[in-house]
DNA sequence: TGTTAGCAGTCAGAAGGTTAGAGTGCTAAA
DNA sequence: TTTAGCACTCTAACCTTCTGACTGCTAACA
């Protein structure tokens, strides 16, 4: 789609995108010049802006004003930027701070969402990864009082459910110890159609729990993600063009916050790595103000999560994507290691 | 606290309270005489409220202008207030909903939240309850691989808490089973103390398992509350004397997220029922602007947790009150009936 | 053909001044 | 105690003016 500027004009763009970046105003001539040690006059940049301008991808708010990047400056920038991986320290700060909360999954996705907004300095979303078709890994039934259990459940990734159950009459711990039992050694490792085709060998009682299982994974399978991890709202806030247009912001961040996942992400994910969306490249219209940078996680087919920086077009594209790119490695590795799969080679360093 | 007033100027006191809380005006003198049907001249009206400016009732902006109420205005606001009830209505639509979810521990405290913001039009906080003194209730070793097993905690009030525990060497399903079945019998039912002194019966793997159990219940009984449920920030940004105050907002109610129970809560909830603190009643000088409405529920001795309403001193108080009033009675109920006590007599009509 | 100096032209935003009217505070009379 | 009436105050809206930051263009230059 890009068509390729001039090495000097590439320059001028990339000049501005970046100053436009660091301090939200129009960037004049001059400021080009100053910026870049481009040994030309200003009236030379300013030709070379008159044709970034005309081609669109950059645009002036009125005549006597400088220059801001259009949707498609910002995707020229991204698309020529080199050199976006973390830096080593932060890798390894990273590295150690996941170290410590390696077996308490529940905060994988939270470490990651701080981490990911601060690295940003943007509002970060983390889905926890979800497997694609979840199996019976474990049951138990533990009693709370007379004629009510908790059941507890683990289905295949570690993932843990638990629901109230109440009978009809009381039922013993020991009787609901021999319910887990039998319903463990029947269930163990199927899916929902085949825990379905099991349910006739059941008496009634056995028949309620199992539903109340076959339940809880038919939710767990209809959800394309779970309830995602949102961090660094405060940075979106912060920004100075947002200083007068709280009402969309608002609406935006807040109140959609529990839908944000599907109105962030594109109808179709293709392929691996990190995917930028600049402005009017999102579908939702409720973003075409923002950027999202985004990267699935996880095993291909078995469990995919996905994570996701969102903020103003003029964001600090590189840090983002970097941080995108590394945490998603760091999780999937992570995932790898919970399902037993080897971990890819280039996320333990 | 509350000096009385004459009925008058009890009745204009209120008028400029409702008027504001409407508006987020400055009220004039005639707005007074219109709103109530007061058989008096404006000129009238402007003596009284002379007097309850010389009182500290209300405070007038600037000399041209009408008059806002003070702290103390809406404290003795609140104090006069009758009639606050919810409607039976809403009663009714919040038993049913509970009802849907009666199951489902992890959505009360979620479905709270979104009620009590949406019923009090502002931000809503719902920390779940939380045992006292968490006791062992039951533990399960799910083999995740060969030598991972996800813990699952179960503890008293139904407390789930899961994490992976990595072993130097690979440990069978049928292992982790028996090991869970003697810390079962061991355990049952005794508290973190209690259980440290039976550590020393324990072989190594066993040890190592314990230490996990006890390190999951010292950080519970540690944790003074959950991660609350937080809803209806849009309320407080969509608040018209917020439009200019972004950054204040911003740090209150974004960057303090994790702490904000802290912030609200006073230094000692005394006694049961709902709590309002007006503006400078907050002992944290972060919410000074604002007001809160909180109340506890649960089970004193046994679980206690916390609900609360916060929003601009300028807030539906009756609205409020009435709507933490009720939900922290159906929250006490659905507890009282998960500790197998007697549910209060009037939490469930 | 590309570069540059120079300058006219444009426009946003700040600064200053004016005005309208909303609302009070006070006074004097009922 | 209440009220009419009026002077006084102060904000917010609306001008106008001014400044200076930048561009866009032209004509000369390399």
């Amino acid at each position: 789609m890009s068509k390729t500027l001039s090495p000097r004009s590439e320059t001028i763009l990339k000049s501005i995108v970046e100053q436009y970046i660091a301090r939200a105003l129009p960037v004049p001539s001059q400021s080009v010049l100053h910026n870049h040690g481009l040994d030309v006059s200003s009236a030379t940049v300013r030709n070379e802006m008159m044709r970034l301008k005309q081609e669109g991808y950059i645009i002036q708010p009125h005549t006597s004003a400088g220059s801001v990047p259009s949707d498609k400056g910002y995707r020229y920038y991204v698309e020529t930027l080199d050199d976006i991986r973390l830096p080593i320290n932060q890798q390894r700060m990273i590295n150690h701070l996941f170290h410590q909360v390696e077996t308490r999954m529940e905060e994988w996705a939270r470490l990651t969402a701080t981490l990911l907004a601060n690295l940003s300095q943007n509002m970060a979303i983390v889905a926890t990864a979800k497997p694609d078709n979840c199996g019976f890994k474990h049951l138990e039934l533990v009693s709370i009082q007379d004629s009510t259990a908790l059941l507890v459940l683990v289905l295949q990734g570690a993932v843990v459910r638990q629901q109230l159950t109440v009978f009809n009459q009381p039922v013993s711990q020991t009787e609901l110890s021999n319910i887990s039992n039998k319903l463990n050694s029947i269930f163990a490792g199927l899916n929902n159609p085949q825990i379905q085709a099991k349910t006739a060998e059941l008496n009634e009682l056995e028949k309620g729990i199992s539903d109340c299982i076959l339940n809880i994974m038919k939710t767990e399978d209809e959800v394309e993600y779970e309830v995602p991890y949102l961090d660094g709202l405060q940075f979106i806030f912060n920004q100075p063009e947002f200083a007068n247009a709280r009402q969309t912001t608002t609406s935006l961040a807040l109140t959609e916050n529990k839908n944000l996942l599907r109105v962030i992400l594109p109808d179709k994910l293709i392929g691996r790595g990190v995917h930028v969306f600049i402005g009017k490249e999102n579908k939702s219209e409720a973003i075409q103000n923002y950027s999202v940078v985004i990267s699935q996680y996880g095993l291909p087919g078995e469990a995919i999560g996905c994570i996701a920086v969102i903020g103003p077009t003029r964001m600090q594209y590189a840090r983002s994507i970097a941080s995108v790119d590394y945490l998603a490695e760091v999780l999937s590795g992570l995932i790898a290691w919970l399902y037993g799969r080897k971990i890819p080679a280039d996320a333990d360093n």
